[in-house]
DNA sequence: GACTAGCGTCTGTGG
DNA sequence: GACGCTAGTC
């Protein structure tokens, strides 16, 4: 028995109930686990690291950590905070424990904090909202609610957008945040970033006002609060004996400072109310760096905590030999890792299939026929994974399942809550929430159409500056027209306030789809089915959150409607249909993490695509678009495809690439080229649409358009366009990093590669 | 003030 | 290829 567990054992019952029958499980769940495992969840309550590869059973070392800890008497549920990057996560976590421990125990609501760190930082605001200074009822803004809180800011200000492009405002200010840095601590050596920063504080200050908190203010908010208000900071950190933290690397500086702040290591305030932190981790999966993860938290995690136990996960249970040595051997192209190389005792299984296709259109049809034939031979649908960089590309695989009457379900892309009609049905619902939030106000003042136009909003936004108010609170210092227009959209918002106070959410819902006129708008367009559909399907989704108190993001008692509203911007995804279908699985490798598949498509693997364009320049950049290809190899049990296509439609036009670098990092002998692509390419050549190409091919001695051709400057290049006849043909060719290049034939010395 | 056509922008990943 | 924005028309 460890010494320091009679600390942490203070005022908890040394045998829970439930304990003895736990403790059979407990034994059971130990045995099923391989050394390195089990050492991982018996390890003493000391600060702990667990780099735990891809497949090596992280999820099931973290979940049956808690359990051991609970049912062994060293925390209550109580004593736990568990956190995640993303729902699924939180959600899978929360099932598994439940299964692992007695109902009493194991039941998230009964003390134990399970969530993404918005969804908890969304608790503790909500909890302590007055000591945060935000109202009851303050609203989450997502990215698009930001960009428009931005523009409008910026037209108040009078601010030129085409000087301070929102997007890049938004950027500016969500990076400041996730570095714990407020308005006035930003640095700024030259005027723009000057300006910057006050329309940042600005930012604030017009967020503040409408009683909104934009996703990285949640988690600098509650930040804030725990290192200003020390009774409060006391509370949670004598409360929280055991963090655990999933996915480890992809926590941002200020996630990486909350956790400090609870764990008692904010700048060595009360560490004798010191949590351990239990942190699970592979910095070969750090995919988040873009939206300021940084990997370096792990090495500062075990430095500045001084952890003694750093436990390797190495075995992976997931995918066949094959897999895992090219996946292996891709990742041991980045620099600076902290070094893992992942076995199996699995045999090495069907070599890696590799495909050309002359067209998107081609790659998308391969991999649809190979799919029905892995159908065909029993793997089960939801066993098949199409995966892509970039959502732009689900459509052309859509097209062929739906052409071959293949059942699919697409992750990601448009997402439920982000669709133009239930956004209009939550801006309703946000106002008579919070009548101070503007953004919502301006969203549906004139949705559906009642006659106030751009006059009558000018009108209403001078008035809300003179006397520094919401737009709402405006309205009555209206006159003429304006007055008598907006007045009614007011009276409206206070009629459904009123008239479905004390009713269930999904009849306040109900009401104002039908009140507000939205139905009867969808009703009349011609196209509005699908909007009506989405409509009805947002009622069922609160009557599904309201019967789910388990997971309601909040405290019982808290406000339904704020909680749903929370829900709504914190889980914008996943709220999709027919999830038990058995159906073929599309989604982007970023939401495949933590996901496995027997059978995996990774497509589009071309230069500037994947690896992609805007990441491909500096190295850093690179090694992350690398670590992504290492996640989508590492989701294949059996089977893996690696496709990729000589042109593409992008942006509405066709473009030339390159096979992806990522194709050529792996080993040769692990790769098995299938479709017959020489074969193929000898019976049909190239170039059948372009003219132009074609009579370069017959005068140019068998170079045609999609010919790839070696440059003796620029190496490796393929010939994207030409023109021009004879002595004077010219071809534009594509040579990857080294841009794109128009060459006279007669000069350069293409040779075909 | 409502509606439409045409234009430009951009799809890089998520809470 | 989709959406948002703007200018022009009713």
């Amino acid at each position: 028995m460890n010494p320091a567990l009679g600390r942490y054992n203070r005022g908890l019952p040394l045998s829970p109930p439930g304990h003895g029958q736990t403790a059979t499980n407990m034994s059971d769940l130990l045995s099923s686990l391989n050394p390195e495992q089990r050492a991982a969840v018996t390890l003493p309550p000391q600060h702990a690291l667990i780099l735990a590869g891809a497949g090596s059973g992280k999820t099931r070392v973290l979940t049956t950590r808690i359990a051991w800890l609970v049912s062994t008497g060293q925390t209550a549920p109580h004593g736990i905070l568990a956190v995640t990057f993303t729902n699924k996560a939180a959600r899978e976590m929360r099932a598994r424990l439940s299964a692992m421990l007695p109902a009493d125990l194991g039941n998230p609501a009964r003390g134990m904090w399970i969530g993404t760190f918005h969804g908890l930082c969304n608790r503790l605001l909500r909890a302590h909202h007055r000591e945060a200074g935000l109202p009851a009822t303050f609203q989450i803004l997502d990215s698009a609610d930001q960009i428009s809180a931005i523009k409008r800011l910026l037209k108040n200000l009078g601010v030129d957008e085409e000087r301070f492009p929102p997007r890049e405002l938004a950027g500016f200010v969500n990076a400041h945040k996730e570095q714990g840095i407020r308005a006035g601590e930003a640095e700024a050596y030259d005027d723009y970033t000057r300006r910057r920063a006050e329309l940042y504080a600005e930012y604030d200050a017009q967020c503040q006002r409408e009683g909104v908190a934009d996703f990285a203010e949640l988690l600098l908010r509650a930040h804030e609060l725990l290192c200003r208000n020390e009774p409060l900071r006391r509370h949670y950190q004598e409360r929280f004996r055991h963090i655990l933290v999933d996915e480890f690397q992809d926590t941002n500086r200020l996630q990486y400072q909350w956790l400090k702040l609870l764990a008692g290591r904010g700048g060595g305030q009360f560490p004798e109310h010191g949590a351990c932190i239990f942190a699970v981790g592979d910095d070969d999966q750090s995919i988040y760096a873009f939206r300021g993860a940084e990997i370096g938290n792990l090495r500062n995690f075990e430095r500045e905590f001084e952890v003694a136990n750093v436990i390797r996960l190495e075995q992976n249970y997931r995918s066949h030999g094959n897999i895992l040595d090219a996946a292996n051997a891709l990742i041991r192209n980045n620099r600076g890792r902290l070094g893992k190389n992942l076995w199996t005792e699995a045999g090495a299984g069907e070599p890696i299939r590799v495909f050309e296709g002359f067209s998107d259109d081609d790659e998308a049809r391969f991999v649809v026929d190979e799919a029905r034939e892995l159908i065909r031979a029993g793997v089960s649908r939801r066993q098949l994974a199409l995966l892509y960089r970039s959502n732009a590309q689900s459509r052309i695989l859509e097209y062929h399942l739906l052409k071959a009457g293949m059942p699919y379900r697409v992750y990601g892309g448009l997402r439920f809550f982000d669709r133009q009609e239930v956004r209009h049905a939550l801006a309703y619902l946000r106002l008579i929430a919070n009548p101070d939030d503007d953004t919502a106000f301006l969203r549906v003042v004139n949705f559906p159409a009642r006659g106030i136009g751009g006059r009558s909003i000018e009108a209403l936004q001078e008035a809300a500056h003179r006397v520094h108010s919401s737009l709402y609170n405006a309205a009555a210092g209206l006159s003429g027209r304006a007055a008598a227009v907006v007045g009614n959209f007011v009276r409206l918002i206070e009629t459904l306030r009123r008239e479905t106070a004390g009713l269930p959410l999904p009849e306040v819902i109900g009401q104002l789809i039908e009140k507000s006129g939205l139905r009867a708008h969808y009703l009349a367009e011609k196209e509005g089915g699908d909007r009506l559909e989405n409509l009805d399907e947002l009622i069922n989704a609160a009557t599904s959150f309201s019967s789910d108190e388990g997971m309601a993001p909040n405290d019982p008692g808290a406000d339904p409607l704020a909680s749903f509203l929370a829900h709504a911007s914190l889980e914008a995804g996943e709220h999709q249909a027919g999830e038990s279908e058995d159906a073929v699985q599309l989604m982007t490798v970023h939401a495949a993490k933590g996901l496995e598949f027997d059978a995996v498509f990774i497509t589009g693997l071309e230069q500037g695509l994947f690896p992609h364009e805007n990441s491909a320049a500096d190295k850093q950049g690179l090694e992350e678009e690398r670590r992504l290809m290492y996640v989508a190899m590492t989701r294949a049990r059996e089977r893996l495809y690696l496709s990729h296509a000589q042109t593409r439609l992008l942006h509405g036009q066709t473009r030339y690439s390159l096979p992806s670098l990522f194709l050529e990092e792996l080993p040769g002998e692990l790769l098995r080229p299938v479709g017959g692509r020489a074969a193929r390419a000898a019976e049909a050549p190239f170039a059948s649409q372009d003219p132009a190409g074609q009579e370069c091919a017959e005068r140019a001695g068998g170079l045609r358009i999609g010919q790839n051709v070696r440059h003796a400057r620029f190496g490796l290049g393929v010939i994207v366009a030409a023109e021009g006849q004879g002595g004077d043909t010219r071809v534009q060719v594509n040579f990857g990093a080294q841009g794109m290049k128009w060459l006279a034939l007669e000069y350069a010395k293409l040779t075909a590669a």
